[in-house]
RNA sequence: GGGCCCGUAGUCUAGCGGUAGGACGCCGCCCUCACGCGGCGGAGGUCCGGGGUUCGAAUCCCCGCGGGCCCA
């Protein structure tokens, strides 16, 4: 091996040429790893395109990329794949607010709707070109799948899992009360409802009642007044006892409602009487079920967001219009007590674009979800969560679900929903499933109404989409093969890792666990593994809109993806929020730096394959590493990568390196022939054991320095090496004269230091130290210290503890 | 109101029943032959507060206080 073979530093320059090397050597694709050990697949979460990554979405991706090297070094073959989710609400936003084009507009006809769709689709291609830019620079080793679940071959996925769930009855048509969102125009899942502090006025409106008293209510919402169902108040509350039964004559409109009584009524708010209107909020809607009263509704907003004709006098303006003008008869006609100013309170909003929800009724198609809780809850215990504590997130969300699931909304960048209707009978059509429908623009596949015989000209097709997470809750059975490569799904099912983060069990997991039980009546997930967020330096979520996203790239380009990943890996436990820290990605550089250094160091001694012998500073150094590969080995065989990269960050640096390597350095070089040949030749073989292992075990982590160093030694990728096996015979020698060693080295050290001795000066002087271990390592401390005498034992008089069990005794004739 | 998580040196982060580790920063010393993107040493902590269990608690239990996330 020259000098020189290995450079004194790491340019991350390197990284980019190594992965255009990668690629050209196939390293990506899944079939070029052995996978005697089986198939694993990794259900990688679609990023969603609507936006670049910050570091910590990064960070995410590049542990997946940690997992799924390990599992190919233990011998699995990895599918891991990445592909864009393409579906859904943003880019529709995004397209709208930058084109101006109102798409429920455009979309009237087929030819507006193509158009606003090719709109999205090129934003969408924009956004993806970035993502995959950043994932291949952050060294990911996923399969690049352009299809996406925008997809012709997704969507017709989504579609036949539909139409298998409708044969089956699982899905049913309904008016219900849904949330709807009047500026998407679309209905919202409980899951899409984000709660957001708004300022609030409480208004004190009189009602006269039939039996010649009156009370006064209180309500956030005057404009709901044409919505009113009845009159509540708390049972326990005295001041309007008897009350109940009495009835209410509503101002304006001049309909009577019944006063009951309800304890989800708080006496504190207000008077402690309210209105019940349909529908206010979610407390409304509880208690007009319990009366069975949901089908007289009132309602009294349209989809728009704006009053009907039911709100008499308001028909037609803003909800907010109409909350002033309805202010306004109030006080004119003499029933408007007081206003009150409120403070924050939580309003239910859109997650997507803000803004506050509504619930209306609305005729949708709902997946049955609420009757499998049970079942679900019971079909989550077979999997393994890891970290295990936010399976709880899992099952509380379960527990708290109070309708089924809307899957069907009236957007446009989305999967249609496969159905035809016959306007003669009303029979609504599923077609066959294996291919993708737009019903919008497709001609009807079907020649006639099976139910009424009515002719093709009769169906008309579904002009609305699925919720994206219909979509996005099959991505197991899109990666594995389902209804495409029957052979690879069968090997897939039972082998598939869910990573992800915990924000998201309540919708993408949550949803996927219900879909894959429905489909298959089986876990979905043999392993998920639940990662924190990504945090700011100052630990709060990065949001666009707070303006404290941190871009990747710049990162990438000064510290190296190596240095980037050593972070991702390092900052903080599985199942924690991890928070950015640009001093950690600089502590990851020079661990790069460290480990090539090692490398040029070793690499100049030859690796012995015989004549060797090893001593007992060698042997305790196999002994220690051997600890660590197993250490790092259980560790990432829980997915868990933080462990990993302390602990070979802890030995790579602060024991062989400081310690070993400079207790050996003599042997190695063996200038002076004090050792033998076979004892010289131990000490390259284990520096050479050493690092290997270490290279390997870091692979996964910093996949580029490794590899860099690895095909300089042995010219070949360490990306298609196993990770280490146990070492029976290591592990079983004794550590104690590596403990020993340390221990004397740190109180050798700090005696120079304490009298301003290089550590190279000789220290005329004998060194006792109280210890049997030390008679093994005594070469080794004279070497390195330049102490002329070891002593096993405990000294005469006048002799200086320097540690515990360790003295030193200088020869009078020194100064 | 409920669930979960967190509160350890100036900052960040481990440890989670036995003398509190590490990173960054700070201060000193060392041009030691793999690495000055290095080495060594040092200063700096009532481990949020209060009770309890224990021979022993940052670590377990209870009650608070403060922060975060999710859900009502």
């Amino acid at each position: 091996m020259g000098e020189d073979a290995i450079e004194k530093r790491w340019d991350p320059k390197r990284e980019v040429e190594l992965i255009a090397l990668w690629e050209s050597e196939g390293l990506y694709r899944s079939t070029t790893y052995g996978g005697d050990k089986g198939l694993v697949v990794i259900d990688t979460p679609p990023p969603y395109t609507s936006g670049k990554w910050h570091v910590g979405g990064a960070a995410h991706y590049a542990q997946i990329d940690m997992v799924a090297r390990y599992m190919r070094m233990k011998g699995y073959r990895v599918i891991a794949p990445w592909y864009a989710d393409r579906n859904g609400l943003p880019v529709e936003i995004l397209v709208e607010r930058q084109t101006g084009i109102n798409p429920h507009e455009v979309a009237k006809t087929p030819e507006g709707r193509e158009k606003f769709l090719s709109l999205c689709k090129e934003k969408l291609d924009e956004v993806e070109k970035d993502l995959v830019r950043i994932w291949k620079r952050l060294g990911c080793s996923f399969e690049y799948w352009e299809n996406g679940t925008d997809s012709q071959e997704y969507r017709r996925l989504t579609q036949a899992t539909f139409i298998e769930m409708w044969k089956r009855g699982l899905i049913y048509e309904a008016e219900r009360p849904v949330y709807w969102c009047p500026r998407c125009m679309t209905t919202l899942a409980e899951a899409e409802i984000e709660y957001a502090e708004k300022p609030a006025e409480l208004y004190y409106i009189r009602i006269e009642l039939n039996n010649g008293k009156s009370v006064t209510i209180a309500t956030t919402r005057p404009e709901l007044l044409g919505a009113m169902m009845a009159l509540a108040y708390n049972p326990n509350d005295p001041r309007y006892q008897g009350l109940e039964g009495a009835r209410g004559r509503v101002p304006i409109y001049g309909y009577e409602v019944p006063v009951i009584t309800h304890p989800e009524v708080d006496p504190s708010f207000g008077t402690g009487i309210e209105m019940v209107c349909s529908y206010g909020d979610t407390r409304d809607l509880r208690i007009l079920r319990e009366l069975g009263l949901i089908d007289k509704a009132r309602i009294v907003i349209d989809k728009s967001g704006r009053m009907n004709e039911l709100s008499g006098e308001l028909k037609g303006l803003t909800i907010a219009e109409a909350r002033k003008k309805m202010v306004e008869i109030l006080r004119s006609i003499g029933v408007l007590e007081k206003v009150e100013k409120l403070g924050p309170r939580r309003a239910p909003t859109c997650w997507r674009c803000g803004t506050p929800v509504e619930i209306i009724h609305s005729r949708e198609l709902f997946l049955k979800q609420l009757e499998f809780a049970d079942k679900l809850i019971d079909i989550s215990s077979k999997m393994e969560f890891k970290p295990e504590f936010h399976r709880q997130k899992l099952i509380d969300w379960i527990k708290s679900l109070r309708i089924d699931w809307p899957v069907s909304k009236t957007r446009y960048y989305a999967t249609e929903i496969p159905l035809w209707r016959c306007t003669s009978c009303g029979s609504y059509l599923v077609p066959e499933p294996g291919r993708y429908y737009r019903p919008w623009r497709d001609p009807p596949p079907f020649e006639k109404c099976p139910v009424c015989g009515a002719g093709k000209e009769k169906l008309e097709g579904d002009k609305r989409v699925f919720d994206t997470w219909f979509d996005s809750s099959i991505s197991p059975l899109y990666v594995s093969g389902y209804m495409r490569d029957e052979k690879l799904f069968s090997q897939a099912v039972g082998n598939i890792l869910r990573p992800q983060g915990y924000e998201i069990i309540r919708t993408w997991l949550y949803y996927t666990i219900l879909r894959v039980y429905l489909l298959l009546n089986i876990p979905a997930f043999k392993w998920v593994r639940i990662s924190g967020m990504g945090l700011d330096e100052k630990g709060e979520a990065m949001h666009k809109s707070k303006g404290n996203v941190i871009d990747p790239e710049p990162l990438l380009e000064k510290y190296g993806a190596d240095a980037f990943r050593f972070w991702a890996a390092g900052a903080a436990k599985l199942g924690y929020d991890y928070r950015f820290s640009e001093n950690m990605i600089r502590t990851g550089s020079l661990f790069v730096t460290k480990l090539i250094n090692i490398s040029r160091f070793i690499s100049r001694f030859p690796d012995p394959s015989e004549g060797y012998v090893l001593r007992a500073i060698d042997k305790a150094l196999l002994a220690k590493l051997s600890e660590t590969i197993e250490r790092v080995d259980k560790a990432y065989s829980e997915f868990d990568v933080y462990e990993p990269i302390h602990a070979i960050y802890d030995f790579a640096w602060n024991i062989f390196a400081d310690h070993y390597i400079e207790a050996v350095k003599t042997r190695a070089y063996n200038n002076e022939k004090t050792y033998s040949e076979e004892e010289q030749r131990g000490a390259w073989y284990t520096l050479h054991r050493a690092l290997e292992a270490i290279l390997r075990i870091l692979a996964p982590i910093m996949p580029f320095s490794t590899d860099y160093i690895w095909r300089t030694l042995k010219g070949r990728s360490i990306h298609l090496e196993r990770f280490p096996e146990e070492h029976r015979e290591w592990r079983n020698w004794s550590q104690e004269p590596l403990n020993l060693m340390i221990k004397v080295n740190s109180a050798v050290w700090k005696y120079k230091k304490e009298r301003n001795m290089r550590f190279s000066e000789k220290l005329n002087a004998t060194l006792y130290i109280d210890n049997q271990n030390a008679r093994s390592i005594e070469r080794e401390i004279k070497d390195l210290h330049r102490i002329p005498e070891i002593a096993i034992g405990k000294p005469g008089e006048n002799a200086e503890e320097i540690a515990e069990g360790i003295w030193i005794l200088r020869k009078s004739t020194e100064v």
